[in-house]
DNA sequence: GGCCAGGCTGAAG
DNA sequence: CTTCAGCCTGGC
């Protein structure tokens, strides 16, 4: 650990790690997690309150980690914004204070959504560490070896067998046509940053296997664009509770991150014995 | 063994 | 335009 750092915002680390946006976090003991992005690694504990070691340099931690952390934000004025505005939105961020949305890489966050479908956080985990294990990069840290999430490239040489044998079951073909899509350019993640919210989702939806839900994971997490609110089983039993009216609308281009201190709460918080 | 899990696709109404 | 069965696979 080579820096330590002061954090005032909002940053709670295990929170943010089981909040099911993604899918590489390790816990490695000792309340030290690790996060990988492209081809960073990222070694984190928080030491006493709000100070954190971390094991890259201040000078990546603001050219890279602050950005994934979305430190360009304030988490403790947005749910100062949105508060009072909603009971049951109100609960879920009591519950979930301290939880940010992260910006992931596109690629990976595509990928990683179009294997979640009918699948539970661990299983898809399972999936995308396998993935990472056959065709990812190795990079050596001080605490281990592990694998990048391979780009399209690295993917293109895959035969169907081998990425079925990463368990993605029927959701084979679907990440092949998005593995020859990006590799060739069409869409090209980059660009598509460029993008109105509406015309990324239209643009990601040409790959098979991606429809709404998925579309819009990838446009919160992956893209950074807050005001997408995916709605899955789990949200739209919140919205259920809601009297069957979404609540999302209150909140504007903050809706994205108010969906997920529900989500959260959905899967940790409320009726907990279904869903740890 | 049956059922369900962070959806999507294609076919049928 | 809307509804709905079926889908790989793992875990209870």
């Amino acid at each position: 650990m080579a820096e330590l750092l002061e954090i005032k915002d909002d940053f709670d680390l295990e929170k943010i790690a089981r909040s099911g946006q993604c899918f590489r976090v390790r816990n490695l003991g000792d309340e030290t997690w690790r996060f990988v992005t492209r081809e960073h690694v990222l070694y984190i504990k928080e030491t006493e309150n709000r100070r954190f070691s971390v094991s890259c340099t201040s000078e990546e931690w603001n050219r890279v980690w602050s950005r994934y952390f979305d430190f360009g934000r304030s988490y403790a004025e947005i749910v100062k914004r949105a508060a009072g505005l909603h009971p049951f939105i109100d609960e879920a961020m009591d519950f979930s204070r301290g939880l940010r949305v992260l910006r992931q890489d596109p690629w990976e966050t595509l990928v990683s959504f179009i294997i979640s479908q009918r699948k539970t956080i661990p299983a898809i985990m399972k999936s995308v560490e396998a993935m990472a294990g056959r065709y990812g990069t190795p990079v050596e840290t001080e605490y281990e070896t592990l694998r990048l999430f391979p780009s399209s490239e690295a993917l293109v040489l895959a035969s169907a067998e081998d990425l079925a044998a990463c368990g993605l079951g029927y959701r084979t073909p679907y990440v092949m046509d998005a593995v020859q899509k990006v590799a060739s350019g069409k869409p090209d993640l980059n660009e598509l940053e460029k993008n109105s919210d509406d015309e990324l989702l239209s643009a990601l939806m040409t790959i098979r296997g991606v429809g709404i839900k998925v579309a819009r994971c990838t446009a919160l997490f992956g893209y950074g664009r807050m005001a997408s609110v995916p709605i899955d089983v789990w949200i739209s039993r919140a919205i259920e509770e809601c009297g069957g009216e979404s609540p999302f609308g209150l909140f504007g281009e903050d809706a994205g991150i108010i969906q997920q201190y529900v989500f959260n709460y959905m899967i940790h918080g409320k009726d907990r014995n279904k869903a740890d």
